[in-house]
DNA sequence: CGACATCTACGATACACATCGAACATGCAT
DNA sequence: ATGCATGTTCGATGTGTATCGTAGATGTCG
C-alpha cells in the first residue's frame, strides 16, 4: 500500500542559517565524521553510520545535523534516510564544503623540533 | 632599544593542524567574531578589539586562536599586534576563510506564511 | 624613580552539550 | 497476533570551556 511514505522531515531554509550556526555543526567531531562519510557514501541509514558512539548518540547528531541545515532525511519504511544537501549549501555558502572536505589531513608529527643557531627568544 | 621586541610568539605549522580543529576554533562567536574584525582591520592589538566579553576574555581567545595556528602575534612594546595568517591558512586550507569570511548574513527570520506586502503593523 | 598602561596567568564558577541507558514508537516479517 | 528490528525521545551524568575578577609581569612615560 503506501509504501511510499516518502516523507521528509521538517529542515530550515538555508538563507535562514547563520555561518556560525554551520561552524558549530561541524565543530564536532562526530558530526564531521558523518558528513564526511555521507558525503562519500551519498545517503545511509542511522544505524549504518560508522561513527564510535551509540546509535542513541547518532541519531541526536543527525538530528543536530538535520535542524543545522546540512541534511536532509527521508523516510523510508522503519529507516531514516540521510543525506548532505550538497548542492543547496554550495549555493548558501559558496566553497565551503568542498574546503572542508577535500581538506588534507593533518601530518602526524610535531617532531621535537629543536633549532640550531641561537635561542628563539620568547617570553 | 627599538623595535628589538619584533619576537613572534610560538605559533604551530599549518601542516599539523586538523581542519576540525580549525572548525571548533571558528566555532565559538566571539573568536569568529575576532577573525573578521583582524580580516577588516589588518592588524589589532587586545584591547582594540571591539567584542562583547572582557579583557582576559579575548586575551583567552586570542591565545586559542594563536595557537590553532589561525593568528599570528608579535610583540610591540607593551602591545600585542595579532593578525589573520591569511596567507598560509589559504595555502593549507584553500577557500575555507574566503567561504567562512564571504558568506552573506542569515535572512532575518522566516515567517510561517503571510506573503511579502502585508501589513506589518508591528513596531 | 614611581605611576600608569597593556596584557597574560590563574583560580572559580556556570552553563552548554556529548554521551549513555532505558523506555517508547513504528514497520516488517513470520 | 507476537517477535524482532530500526530509530527516537527522555532523564541523568560527566566533561569541556567560556566567562569573569584579581593578581602579576612587562613596558612606557613623566
Amino acid at each position: 500500500m503506501r509504501t511510499l511514505d516518502q516523507a521528509r522531515l521538517p529542515q530550515p531554509d538555508l538563507a535562514e542559517v547563520e555561518i556560525g550556526t554551520v561552524l558549530q555543526a561541524l565543530a564536532d567531531p562526530v558530526r564531521l565524521q558523518i558528513v564526511r562519510l555521507l558525503s562519500r557514501q551519498g545517503t545511509a541509514a542511522c544505524g549504518e553510520l560508522d561513527v564510535p558512539v551509540k546509535r542513541s548518540t547518532v541519531s541526536h547528531h543527525l538530528r543536530t545535523l538535520r535542524e543545522t541545515g546540512l541534511l536532509e532525511t527521508h523516510l523510508k519504511g522503519n529507516t531514516r534516510v540521510s543525506k548532505v544537501r550538497r548542492e543547496e549549501l554550495d549555493r548558501r555558502f559558496p566553497g565551503l564544503l568542498a574546503s572542508i572536505l577535500d581538506a588534507a589531513p593533518a601530518v602526524p608529527a610535531a617532531p621535537p623540533e629543536e633549532e640550531p643557531g641561537g635561542a628563539d627568544g620568547e617570553r
